[in-house]
RNA sequence: GGGUCGUUAGCUCAGUUGGCAGAGCAGCGGACUUUUAAUCCGCCGGUCCAGGGUUCGAUCCCCUGACGACCCA
């Protein structure tokens, strides 16, 4: 941003640099930033950052190094006040308390021959009371060219002041960081949603609702590993880079390898790497970490976002689920203290057990759709029209059948729909009359089997030993009982092949490889994924992932910007 | 992909039935020896997102576009 080709990196912060190193007071010097639009009327930023400058190039001018490399220093001011919170004005008074404490200035008042600055180290201030006449020419000349937003280092002893507000009254300053520009102001903090998300360092220093944000998110991501470390979960990592995308249904991103001269595929999920890791013996192991989806962008929806994933050996889906009520348990306990969860005005109860739904019973009771409906295509499909259920690629949406006036109309004339649509018309049912319903942590399992070709059957063969937990809405996890008959496993492939030929282009690959692996012997597992981000939301009350992901993908700001 | 809304000073926001664009904070100058959204006096600061159209005149009305938010597909 600041273009500097000029700067010598030279000097340590006691040799004074020559004078009119990168003088910037005589007008236009290829220094300024981008958006410099030139002319002889300088904007009000452009102004406010010339004046910055001018005093940088002061401090210059006195000797003083604007950056220097280091400050010996004793704490920051959460640990001044972590220290020495409590300790009473006398007690100061009696043995004094010398300190040297750096932080960014945020507040100024100047208060005749008495100034006092907040000194900020990203949670906490450390207010610095400066008595002007009590510093040397060097200090109040540093004092004098400060910025709110400047980094300073202060030496001084702790005192408290009259409201009894502990405080550190300067006997010198030291610059560590000069800035250039200004601060959003501190008080509104910085609104504009798109500024929060390009310039999100100035969310985080403003706003510290949303600095909280992404210190709930790493105690999460810390309460989740605790919990697997402590059941014996190996934590790995695997490629991100794939010849071959598998796992998961998703449309994945293309990247390059020159030397290979090979296309690469972002990972759409660990999944198949982890369960040939089950087949190594590793019969525990989890992996937190970015999946990527060339897809559309939404409030619960990130072309790269963070999944846990994690597989068991000797478990299945029944057991996970169990898990998973044990996990929510522990993170709540972790991270909020309580399992009483807010969420959108209402309140969540993460405590389990958790009701078990099947697809079709979540259907049956939220879209008051009668079981036996939903034992075929023609009339999943007549339903899924009536609802107004989005359909997946999978499902040819110009299919007559969705055309029909009704079930009989349709049932004495039409064609019959494709049986292989079944599973993916019914989840599409699912997905309309009963997502948005499932607020209070709900299992829905026994899904078709059309929707999971890596999961095992169930009883009834046209479903599978899988589960998805939904909270507040949204799609948390996802666990099944692990397919390991490598034969079925292709078989499975080469149906997803099918309907890839059909024109579904987010089927599954054929992953000959890891049928190889399955070959060689899997144990029966149990594996999930949980969606990271998704999980954060919910603990935080965020309804946007854009507000729980530190740099959320966004256009480019055409040229000129900012 | 569609719809709705938004974009005005560094930040937060007003505003103009179409007639030279406003406040608070920040900045600059001054006063003030315990303030903490300090206070008081004075001052500077604008491509009103961009382009086109209508008009004597457009930040405002119309069209197109950019970026964003939300909803829907």
């Amino acid at each position: 941003m600041h273009g500097a080709a000029d700067r010598s990196r030279s000097a340590g912060a006691r040799e004074p640099r020559p004078l009119g190193y990168r003088s910037s007071a005589g007008g236009p010097d290829g220094r300024t930033p981008s958006n410099d639009r030139r002319g002889p009327e300088m904007s009000e930023l452009e102004n406010q950052i010339q004046i910055r400058k001018e005093k940088r190039d002061r401090l210059l001018e006195a000797g003083v190094d604007p950056y220097p490399a280091r400050f010996e220093h004793d704490h920051e001011p959460t640990a001044v006040h972590a220290g020495w919170g409590d300790i009473p004005a006398e007690e100061l008074e009696e043995s004094p308390i010398e300190l040297r404490v750096p932080g960014r200035v945020r507040a100024l008042r100047k208060h005749g021959k008495t100034w006092f600055l907040d000194l900020y180290d990203g949670s906490t201030k450390l207010q610095v009371m400066v008595r002007r006449q009590a510093l040397s020419d060097a200090a109040r000349e540093i004092l004098e060219q400060t910025d709110l937003g400047d980094y300073l280092g202060v030496s001084g002893r702790l005192i408290r002041t009259r409201t009894g507000e502990l405080s550190l009254l300067a006997a010198d300053l030291e610059v560590l960081a000069k800035a250039l520009r200004p601060l959003p102001e501190k008080w509104h903090g910085l609104a504009d949603v798109e500024a929060r998300y390009r310039q999100r360092y100035l969310d985080l220093l403003v706003n510290p609702e949303s600095r909280r944000v992404f210190e709930v998110r790493a105690a999460l991501v810390r309460a989740l590993r605790s919990f697997l470390d402590a059941r014996g979960f190996l934590e790995v990592e695997t490629p991100m880079m794939q010849p071959l995308a598998g796992g998961a249904t998703a449309r994945p991103f293309v990247t390059r390898h020159n030397a290979l001269d090979l296309d690469l595929y972002l990972r759409i999920a660990p999944e198949l790497y982890l369960k040939r890791l089950l087949v190594g013996g590793f019969h525990r192991v989890y992996e937190i970490n970015r999946n990527f989806r060339n897809e559309g962008i939404s409030t619960r929806h990130n072309p790269e976002f963070t999944m846990l994933e994690f597989y068991q050996a000797y478990a299945d889906y029944r057991s996970l689920m169990d898990l998973t009520e044990e996990l929510f348990g522990h993170l709540a306990e972790e991270v909020l203290g309580t399992t009483a969860l807010p969420w959108q005005g209402a309140t969540l109860e993460l405590s389990g057990p958790w009701p078990r739904y099947t697809v079709r019973e979540a259907i049956t009771r939220f879209g008051e759709i009668p079981p036996e409906s939903l034992e075929e295509a023609d009339e999943v499909a007549i339903l899924c029209r009536e609802r107004q259920a989005v359909l997946p690629a999978a499902v040819g949406g110009e299919h007559p059948v969705f055309r029909a006036t009704s079930l009989e109309a349709w049932r004495s004339q039409g064609d019959p729909v494709p049986s292989g649509w079944y599973g993916h018309l019914l989840m599409a049912l699912f997905e309309a009359v009963a997502e948005t319903e499932l607020q209070q942590p709900t299992f829905v399992h026994e899904f078709p089997i059309e929707v999971s070709p890596l999961a095992k059957q169930a009883e009834d063969r046209r479903f599978t030993e899988r589960f998805e937990l939904y909270v507040g809405g949204m799609e948390l996890a996802n666990a099944f009982s692990e397919l390991n008959d490598p034969e079925l496993q292709a078989e499975r492939f080469r149906a997803q092949l099918e309907a890839r030929g059909a024109g579904d282009d987010e089927a599954h690959r054929f992953d000959e490889d890891y049928v190889l692996a399955l070959e060689h012997g899997m144990p029966p597992a149990g594996g999930e994924g949980i969606g990271v981000d998704r999980l954060v939301m919910l603990f935080t009350d965020r309804p946007s992932i854009r507000d729980v992901i530190l740099f959320p993908l966004l256009r480019p700001v055409p040229a000129g910007g900012e």
